[in-house]
DNA sequence: TTATATACAAACATGAATGTATGTATATAA
DNA sequence: TTATATACATACATTCATGTTTGTATATAA
């Protein structure tokens, strides 16, 4: 039966990688065909070579929509409190609004099957050569962003002398990220939940108290 | 040209684990076909099939040879100074012993390509589905026996009063591994070293720095 | 010395997976 | 109303990877 309107055909491309998410996390990239991620989405291949070129597109279409937003709201936490702003409840200090940022994508995991899916396929199910090669670069720009966002929020800190000992900065937020990245590593590889996934607040806020005054 | 002793036979094995690094790491683990290790092993697929089952065999004969002796010899340097070996040149404090087994590790990556190659592999070119879902299951667990030695580390430091604040050697030694673990990552996908690779050292010791007294 | 196992090469048979080409019903614009 | 573009389904052609089987030269054991 084929689709009418723009608006099922919309759908249509939506249902697929849905699909292709599902097929992916137990196939792994590489050995789904267009053929199982159209048997999932319920059409035919033909359906899928309409929406998309071929498989790597969809992979990107997937990344997008799950990496992305996260990637967004990392910022928004971490970004410089507005002093004028007075709808922000209220103002945080800089320690805690990196413990806050962390915390949050954390629980965006926990609470978002989809973006937990879609992160174990980039993380673990997927091979990062031709095509998706570039989707590396893509996620270390990603972190460089977020590590610079995370320094400001340490010099703030410093200024307004919460920070215990004397380190830089710079070498602070170097030493959050690696720990932030290894623990969304672990996070996804743990996918029984007994090693890291039950304490992984605790582990975030340990780490920031490290730094505490 | 048939190869006559065990020796040769044994030499065109460990040939074909060779090439199948050069190619899983160019190709994936799931692009590469048996005919593509073959040919860089300058044998036939019967050759191939005749010293491994299948594929998912050479990745694991690859993972042992290169994964193995690193997790050793980390085990080694975190193990308990035995006061009685007076062969070990200095007796270090602990702290140093977590830094030297971290940054060891970093520079064994750098000096042997052939590891780097394979942790490059293991991390960004292979997908842990079906037959290479139980990798997995054995890096965690590795991870769990390091993050213990280094847990007894912290706990040897703390009782030497080398530790500043008042955190438990337990949450240190998962903060470290952590760091460790996302630093491995971003060591491996910064392939061209501007990021992460030039720094590792300085920054595993600003880890470490972080916890001393 | 002969028989057997080893260490492969070569050939074969099969099953996918891909991309494209074609067909077709519906929507939409003219 | 008719023509065209859309949104697919179906069919086809080709390539490719796998596993197995068979063949064979050499080593090794009896």
């Amino acid at each position: 039966m084929v689709r009418k309107t723009k608006e099922d055909a919309e759908l249509t491309r939506l249902s697929i990688i849905d699909a292709a998410r599902i097929v992916f996390l137990a196939r792994g990239v590489s050995r789904t065909t267009l053929e199982h991620i159209a048997t999932q989405a319920e059409v035919t291949r033909g359906a899928v070579y309409w929406h998309f070129k071929n498989k790597a597109e969809i992979f990107h279409a997937l990344r997008d929509q799950a990496f992305l937003p996260l990637i967004d709201r990392m910022d928004d936490m971490l970004a410089v409190e507005n002093t004028n702003d007075k709808t922000s409840n209220k103002q945080e200090d800089p320690l805690t609004q990196i413990e806050n940022s962390l915390c949050h994508t954390i629980v965006e995991l926990n609470s978002d099957l989809q973006m937990r899916q879609t992160y174990e396929i980039m993380m673990i199910k997927c091979e990062y050569v031709e095509d998706f090669a570039t989707v590396l670069q893509e996620i270390l720009n990603n972190c460089s962003s977020i590590t610079e966002k995370i320094q400001l929020a340490y010099e703030r800190a410093k200024s307004l002398n919460l920070l215990s000992g004397s380190h830089s900065p710079r070498a602070l937020a170097l030493d959050t990220h690696l720990f932030f990245s290894g623990l969304l590593h672990m996070w996804v590889k743990d996918a029984d939940g007994s090693r890291f996934r039950f304490q992984a607040i605790e582990l975030i806020k340990s780490h920031v108290n490290l730094r505490r005054k």
